[in-house]
DNA sequence: GTAGGGTTAG
């Protein structure tokens, strides 16, 4: 059985294996009139007793007191619940780090790691490598693809390539899966050039594969470089290299990028034309790309031509078609076909109802995406930070300040964190109304966001300090020059 | 976390 169907009846499997349960829970349950309320989550219990301590003593404590079984998955899982609030997070792990039985796992360290690194704490972040170190649990490649990242978005690219070539130094030593990782994270963080410098400098020692080569044709097809891309294939193939799937995808994606639609599907006729094996992915690179040009008619052919050619969908190519029904069409048919991947046995995931919420807003049905996003916590599908977000951010712009408002208090208690786009958005709407109350609302905001670990643009740091200023809040706004002054953001006057 | 498909909007 290929793996394409065996993706598609396991997912039918699951959503079969959800109706058995609520039937049987029908039939054997004692009194049917008193549904069992849902427990939440110990992983969020545990985040909402972290968000409350505000100290490491007293976590430590009550850490300490409480009868907690800690395993290495539910440390991943708390960890996960405070990943927008980086410091509680760190606080967290390392209030563990000195307890009498539970020893952190290789893959907690990683995340901790992540964090540190995200909020640019690099001598916290170090001492976590050497910590992994003492206890022989790492630092792992995987340590070191986390680490070239964060240093690769921080803007320190050259700092991050010195990192992994020194990696073999802290018992951890380059090979051919190493370079391409540091090959992917350079291309996926806007850094072509230098990966493709990189690349030619060091292709022989770690003798390039095809995965290497693909990974450049993707950076390349990534800035629209379509030219580079075939360029690049071109010496795969000239050095023996076959080209794989993922190859003709990578290239077929560029062309639609780039706008070269022509291309892209001159390219599809092609290797299908060719006898190519195709599958799913080049179905919903098509789809997508004909309809994000506005072209549906020609995106539901080839949904219809895939089905026909034994070629199953899965949930990402609904997703893929329900977006752009919704961006070029109309929100009532991209409804329609995520009705019918419903019934169909497909379990929609938090992507597919971020896409149809998100739809809905645009077409101004505000309350109607507010039934689809309870819908999904019916559907065992929480919502994320990108379906609080999206329903924040039409709120904003329709003016609705309070219900956004309302929206964001429900993130509150531990469960959903905001963002760093959360608190952008919701700032940038409390200059709309030029009420007094708003500035203040936005100084708190401001200063919340500041001690989660994001950083406001200095932009957003004068803009609100004026707003204070104007209404004479002077002592708030002192309040904000101060983790303004610690934070290195100074407005331009200020320097020197 | 060795590659390819599905989120924001200006």
């Amino acid at each position: 059985m290929s793996l394409l169907l065996f993706k598609q009846l396991s997912s039918k499997r699951r959503r079969n294996s959800h109706f058995l349960l609520l039937q049987h829970s029908f039939y054997h349950s004692k009194s049917p009139i008193n549904p069992p309320q849902p427990q939440p989550l110990q992983e969020s219990v545990i985040a909402n007793l972290i968000l409350r301590n505000s100290t490491e003593t007293t976590l430590t404590q009550t850490l300490e007191n409480s009868s907690i079984s800690w395993s290495p998955d539910l440390v991943n899982r708390v960890l996960k619940r405070l990943w927008n609030d980086g410091p509680k997070a760190l606080t967290f792990f390392q209030s563990l780090e000195n307890h009498q039985t539970y020893k952190h796992s290789s893959s907690s360290y990683d995340h901790a790691i992540d964090i540190a690194g995200r909020l640019k704490d690099y001598r916290t972040l170090w001492a976590l490598v050497a910590r992994m170190r003492t206890q022989r649990i790492g630092p792992t490649p995987k340590t070191f693809a986390i680490i070239t990242e964060r240093y690769v978005s921080a803007g320190k690219p050259d700092k991050a390539v010195k990192i992994f070539l020194s990696m073999h130094e802290y018992g951890c030593p380059q090979d051919l899966h190493s370079f391409n990782t540091v090959l992917d994270i350079l291309c996926k963080s806007n850094r072509i050039e230098m990966a493709y410098h990189f690349f030619k400098v060091f292709r022989f020692k770690f003798r390039a594969d095809v995965i290497s080569y693909n990974i450049i044709a993707n950076g390349w097809c990534l800035i629209k470089k379509t030219a580079k891309a075939l360029e690049v294939l071109k010496e795969m193939v000239e050095r023996g290299l076959k080209p794989s799937l993922s190859t003709y995808n990578v290239l077929l994606k560029g062309y639609f990028r780039a706008g070269q639609i022509k291309q892209a599907w001159d390219f599809f006729k092609e290797i299908k034309r060719r006898g190519c094996e195709i599958d799913v992915v080049t179905y919903t690179t098509v789809i997508h790309g004909f309809g994000i040009v506005g072209e549906i008619g020609k995106a539901r052919k080839v949904f219809d031509e895939m089905i026909k050619r034994g070629c199953l969908p899965t949930v990402e190519t609904y997703n893929a078609f329900i977006q752009v029904l919704c961006k070029k069409d109309n929100v009532e048919n991209a409804i329609v076909i995520f009705d019918e991947m419903v019934s169909k046995g497909y379990v929609p995931n938090q992507m597919t109802y971020n896409v149809v919420i998100r739809g809905l807003c645009h077409a101004g049905e505000m309350d109607r995406a507010m039934e689809y996003m309870g819908r999904m916590k019916e559907d065992e599908c929480e919502p994320n930070v990108q379906t609080f977000n999206v329903v924040i951010r039409y709120y904003c712009d329709t003016g609705e300040l309070e219900k956004a408002l309302e929206v964001f208090h429900k993130m509150d208690g531990g469960a959903y964190l905001p963002n760093v786009d959360t608190y952008n958005v919701l700032i940038g709407a409390m200059f709309v109304r030029k009420k007094p109350d708003d500035m203040v609302i936005a100084g708190r905001l401001l200063m919340e966001m500041v001690g989660k670990g994001f950083m406001p643009r200095r932009f957003t740091f004068n803009r609100v300090l004026n707003g204070l200023t104007v209404i004479g809040n002077h002592e708030l706004a002192r309040e904000i020059l101060r983790v303004q002054s610690n934070s290195g953001r100074l407005p331009r006057a200020f320097k020197i």
